[in-house]
RNA sequence: GCCCUCAUCGUCUAGAGGCCUAGGACACGGGCUUUUCACGCCUGUAACUGGGGUUCGAAUCCCCAUGAGGGCACCA
């Protein structure tokens, strides 16, 4: 079969290919879904494949979470790993035998020879092409090259020298002078394909007729026609998207993280006036020595990022998809976000179905500006995802979530969660936040200082806690109509309406916010209503005044 | 330094020569609703990077400048 008549036999075939060194990125998760999109869109196949071929740095955990990451998202493959059951001939390192098949191939037609520099001769190369503002391109006919022998062995390949063209799908026509070429390693001493060699082969080898990747790999693009070439291959089509980048224009990564647990350490520490971090680390149960480096910028450990932030209840901002899973957002109002960013489908729409992306959806709506990537506008977009889902999809969503991070939520039965659900829907943009200020249903909580100090001690208000518990307790029975004409007493006490219900709800809640009282009285039930009323009245009510 | 790409409100974008006194959304400001917080509703501020062309006419086409980003690995 040749090449064009397979590539008229399958319409289009797409594919996403994250190395596995890490978690899946939020911008990894928009090359996986635009490439998703455009072959669901077309009635095409959608290929995931595993580039493992960094030895040190992959790992078998990273793939898996990546495979669960996207199971997460609901973007579904039609080949690639089967999840649960290690590598299969999607993962780059168990095709060594067919990259060499067609390394030699081209060693025996002179379009790639060996070269043998140590990594110090190329660095000293480079170097000293730079002192004498110039390029380096390594190329066979350069003088100075090593000998057999003298450093590992590796393959490059020949590029051409003719200048490279090309169409990109989004960016239109792109060239390069064939003096900007240089002669690429394809493979390792290691005896590992680089990159390059590997994409090309596997691209070619499994049918792949659209490269949709970020814009990042624009500039390889030259050198994988080159190889394209070299093989007697057609290429397929490429097209490369706009970057996504922080509000700050700096490059979302790992080390943000960091960064932001840093500055939060730093405030901690004058504030606590702990400069050492030595109680901090005491409370912790971690070596203080590794706090100090870890504001010293000596590593950017991100797990002890994630630890230190918690212990002084900051939150991170979400890179990995993973972040935003923990965060508690739903997948797809975080696809629909990620979507728009560098896509517009038009007719000022925003939030959009599945079936409403694929139908608008075309290579020609996606822009050539990079974007921000704008987390006040993904809260609400989630919030609005929220909103207009029905409960037993939101209860389905909540329960995925507190499998991955532990609330005092994930301990509530059905029936609990749904009122709890019905309570936050219209008033939570992430299920991070309805857990967080929902803790009071589970756990007594303790009175926040100001909220304390605000509501009840300050003009008295404690004088209306004995009034609260009389009217409550005399409630006959503990539902919605006979609690609604109680609460509209205390709502009515004071000079200001609501300034009784307020203290309420800081002895029941801990601080100023919650749902509607009805309601929570409603869920908390008697017992533990009056409970707090009298514990709130025996904290706060002085001791001289004769209550009564 | 060299190569490549891009350029509309603070942010994401609509806009493919006259429909633009530039539209939508987020954010922000004001107001209404309200027992807190949200939600909801009404409303306001806010942009075509600059300079040259082309044209009767330019946010839209061309050139230059400027700015921003990407690439220049035995990483992908």
């Amino acid at each position: 079969m040749t090449d064009s008549l397979n590539a008229v036999m399958t319409p289009v075939r797409t594919r996403f290919a994250p190395s596995p060194t890490g978690f899946l990125h939020v911008g990894g998760a928009r090359t996986a879904l635009f490439n998703w999109l455009y072959a669901r869109k077309n009635n095409g196949q959608f290929v995931l494949r595993i580039e493992d071929t960094d030895q040190v740095r992959s790992t078998a955990e990273s793939a898996a979470g990546i495979l669960s990451d996207l199971q997460w998202l609901g973007l579904n493959w039609d080949f690639g790993p089967v999840p649960g059951a290690g590598k299969n001939e999607y993962f780059q390192s168990t095709r060594l035998d067919i990259y060499n098949q067609y390394l030699h191939h081209l060693i025996e037609r002179g379009l790639a020879y060996e070269a043998y520099e140590t990594p110090q001769q190329l660095a000293a190369m480079r170097m000293a092409a730079e002192k004498a503002k110039k390029p380096f391109r390594y190329r066979q006919n350069m003088p100075g090259r090593a000998a057999k022998g003298e450093g590992p062995c590796v393959i490059r390949f020949a590029m051409p020298w003719e200048e490279i063209q090309f169409t990109d799908e989004i960016l239109g026509d792109i060239r390069v002078a064939g003096d900007e070429h240089d002669d690429i390693v394809i493979r390792k001493s290691d005896g590992f394909p680089t990159y390059h060699f590997a994409v090309v082969v596997d691209d070619h080898l499994m049918g792949i007729t659209h490269v949709l990747r970020a814009q990042e790999h624009l500039m390889n693009t030259p050198k994988h026609l080159g190889l394209y070439a070299a093989l007697g291959w057609v290429p397929p089509r490429h097209a490369h998207m706009p970057l996504v980048f922080n509000m700050d224009n700096t490059k979302m990564s790992k080390r943000d993280k960091a960064k932001a647990a840093r500055q939060a350490l730093q405030l901690y520490a004058r504030q606590k006036n702990d400069p050492a971090y030595a109680a901090l680390a005491d409370s912790l149960k971690t070596d203080r020595q590794a706090i100090v480096d870890f504001v010293a910028k000596k590593n950017d450990d991100t797990a002890l990022a994630a630890l230190l932030a918690a212990a002084i209840g900051v939150s991170l901002p979400e890179i990995d998809v993973q972040d935003f899973r923990r965060s508690g957002y739903m997948a797809d109002a975080l696809l629909n976000f990620i979507a728009l960013i560098g896509w517009s489908p038009g007719e000022n729409r925003e939030i959009l179905t599945r079936a409403e992306m694929l139908n608008l959806f075309s290579l020609e709506s996606i822009g050539k500006t990079s974007g921000r990537f704008d987390r006040k506008k993904l809260q609400w977009m989630n919030g609005e995802y929220i909103r207009r889902s029905p409960a037993d999809s939101l209860v389905l969503a909540v329960r995925s979530f507190c499998q991955v991070k532990d609330y005092p939520l994930a301990n509530a039965d059905e029936s609990s969660l749904r009122r709890i659900l019905a309570m936050y829907q219209e008033r939570m943009a992430t299920f991070g936040e309805m857990a967080e200020n929902s803790r009071f249903f589970f756990i007594e909580p303790q009175i926040d200082g100001a909220a304390g100090e605000k509501f009840i001690v300050r003009n008295q208000g404690w004088r209306w806690l004995a009034p609260i518990h009389d009217i409550l307790s005399a409630v006959a029975a503990w539902d919605a109509a006979s609690l609604n004409s109680a609460m509209e007493r205390i709502i009515a006490m004071g000079e200001k309406r609501g300034e009784a219900a307020q203290v309420l709800r800081v002895a029941l809640a801990g601080g100023a916010v919650s749902p509607p009282m009805l309601e929570t009285i409603l869920l908390l039930g008697r017992q533990r209503t009056l409970d707090r009323v009298r514990r709130a009245l025996h904290q706060f009510t002085p001791a001289d005044s004769s209550a009564g």
